[in-house]
DNA sequence: CGGCGGAATGGGAGCGCTCCCAGAGCATTA
DNA sequence: TAATGCTCTGGGAGCGCTCCCATTCCGCCG
């Protein structure tokens, strides 16, 4: 292995001035360091990672848990996880894998080691049981999603109230006086994940204020479990006549239903949802959708954490604006 | 930050002896044991892992290249993954995430450094480019894949062929004469995507032996290619009375087609397919159908590399031999 | 001509751990 | 009794880097 004393013997200069035109922190003249890079491509040089998280404190590496648990919808995931990886690399850090399976102590474990500098935590609960823990987390620690109680860490999240609010409002604007929520997983509801229960709360809240009807149809993923929510939509009286779905796993089977049933979309029934761009494009029918900007919320996760690094900060919680892109599939009534 | 020389000097022991109790490497009295773990416990120490990395030339890390490029089914990914965090866990390893994205000298970049002690390489592709790179990395690399060139690395992955073989082998003992091969994207073929090819070529095989006419068809997700999917391999003339598909993104919207076009599965077609069992459980139609089994490989992949890192190894191929399951989608002609 | 400020570099302690090299204490054997 | 073999423990060098504390060498001012 090359070190960083052979670096300096074959430029001729002192470990230290290697040092220094590594990272940078004091001028070095342009002859020295020209010499300097040249001897450390000549010898190959790469310092080591382990010697530098010693010496200087920092590990310029980021844990990240990651739910890997039913229900989550894991496209959407790993947009996320890309956009952290991506992000990351920018500022110089690498990202070492976490999953929620392995226990809430692994926030704890890889920081208390000094393994990483700082974590972000993945698909936040409301009540979150891993929040008392992470508050004792001895380093920056950003949460994607908002617990209800988040005063006490960062986060950043989809504003999912307003995100809620507005597909409402949307079907509202266009005439709607009937419309239905076709929504995740009871499960996920049943564990008070967060982004879900905002999202309902602000399509009630808005429904409610609009004088609207609305319906709540939380659903399973599968052909038939999409059957019966469509039934219980659209049964007689009801007079469903918008629809706003938060479930990307049951979109192009949904579609497919409508199809099948003859039902056009919007001419039948508008149809809004809650998904990343691509899939909205991509489905048998267009959807008109507010986006979950997953890259964003990535490179604002990771902003957070290296701004958090560079200096104490007082919690913070980052709410994005959704932006509703409008594909056709809502009509007016 | 509590050290070693803090614990020993509260257990009134050495540093040596701490080490030594935590690593077990050489034997310790119970009652000196007993002694030290609680002084542990008491000062709550961590073992740094910069110091542990530098002085044992160990980091108790793994690489793990992760494709997140289009095509690739995500929720097979993410068990992949999922899987090789949990066996990495139980040797006490943790797992850096690299993109595959972000180049193909990551896998250089982080073992040179000593951030990693191996690295596992996802997705690999017939002639992958990375091959050569990822021979003078100086540390073990297993892939998950088996590249046409395989020879020189060790890799594990399912018998792609031996799969193809069975699923037209099953149909020609059922009786069917013509079937097809319902694929992924034609992206996937065009990048020399190892398994695709090869379970390609083993149907192909398999169907030319049995004398069966047999049509290959490539497809991408989404309702309308699906559709024109169906159109070619059920033209009129045809007779396609068998189905092998291997395309996981597609499985939902083609049974919900068939069923649209008042096809029964498996009364006027037989369908088998190439997936993880719960989502050949959880369609509309459970399929019959073989397995990816992604726990075993990656819990295989995760063992080849811990092998490798007790002791040199020769290159090695292993192929898990395929699972079918019948599940009563595939009928008698 | 001495003194001074600024720019460029060198020296090396110390980060927290592992593991080699002993040494101490005791029982067993010659 | 001395030698030998065990078992258990201690001491501390050294892993490769960072960054504090100088030192050297200028040009410039008074």
């Amino acid at each position: 292995m090359i070190t960083i004393k052979e670096v300096a013997r074959h430029a001729g200069v002192s470990m230290s001035t290697v040092s220094y035109v590594l990272s940078g922190k004091r001028t070095i003249s342009e002859e020295t360091k020209r010499r300097v890079e040249q001897s450390i491509v000549a010898l190959g040089y790469h310092p080591n990672a382990g010697a530098r998280a010693l010496a200087s404190n920092r590990s310029q590496v980021l844990g990240l848990v990651v739910p890997l648990r039913s229900g989550v919808n894991m496209p959407v995931i790993m947009q996320f996880v890309a956009s952290i990886v991506a992000s990351a690399r920018d500022h110089d850090y690498d990202v070492l894998l976490l999953t929620k399976e392995a226990g809430p102590g692994e926030a704890h474990r890889v920081t208390a080691r000094s393994m990483t500098d700082a974590v972000i935590v993945m698909d936040v609960e409301s009540d979150d049981p891993r929040i008392p823990e992470l508050r004792t987390v001895d380093a920056p620690v950003v949460l994607l999603g908002m617990p209800d109680d988040h005063e006490v860490l960062s986060c950043v999240d989809l504003d999912f109230a307003t995100a809620g609010r507005q597909m409402a409002g949307h079907l509202a604007d266009l005439g709607h006086s009937s419309i239905a929520l076709i929504g995740s997983p009871p499960a996920v509801y049943e564990r008070g994940t967060s982004y879900a229960a905002r999202l309902l709360a602000g399509f009630r809240g808005e429904a409610g204020k609009r004088n609207l009807q609305a319906s709540v149809h939380p659903c399973e993923p599968g052909y038939d479990s999409v059957a019966a929510c469509l039934d219980e939509v659209l049964a007689p009286g009801r007079d469903t006549t918008g629809l706003v779905v938060h479930n990307e796993a049951i979109l192009g089977t949904l579609l497919l239903e409508l199809r099948r049933r003859s039902l056009d979309v919007p001419g039948d029934l508008s149809v809004i949802t809650l998904c990343p761009d691509d899939v909205a494009e991509n489905l048998p029918v267009p959807l008109t959708s507010i986006a979950v900007p997953a890259q964003e919320l990535g490179a604002i996760a990771v902003e957070m954490v290296m701004a958090r690094l560079a200096q104490e900060h007082a919690p913070e919680v980052r709410l994005l604006q959704p932006q509703l892109t409008d594909r056709g599939s809502t009509a007016a009534r």
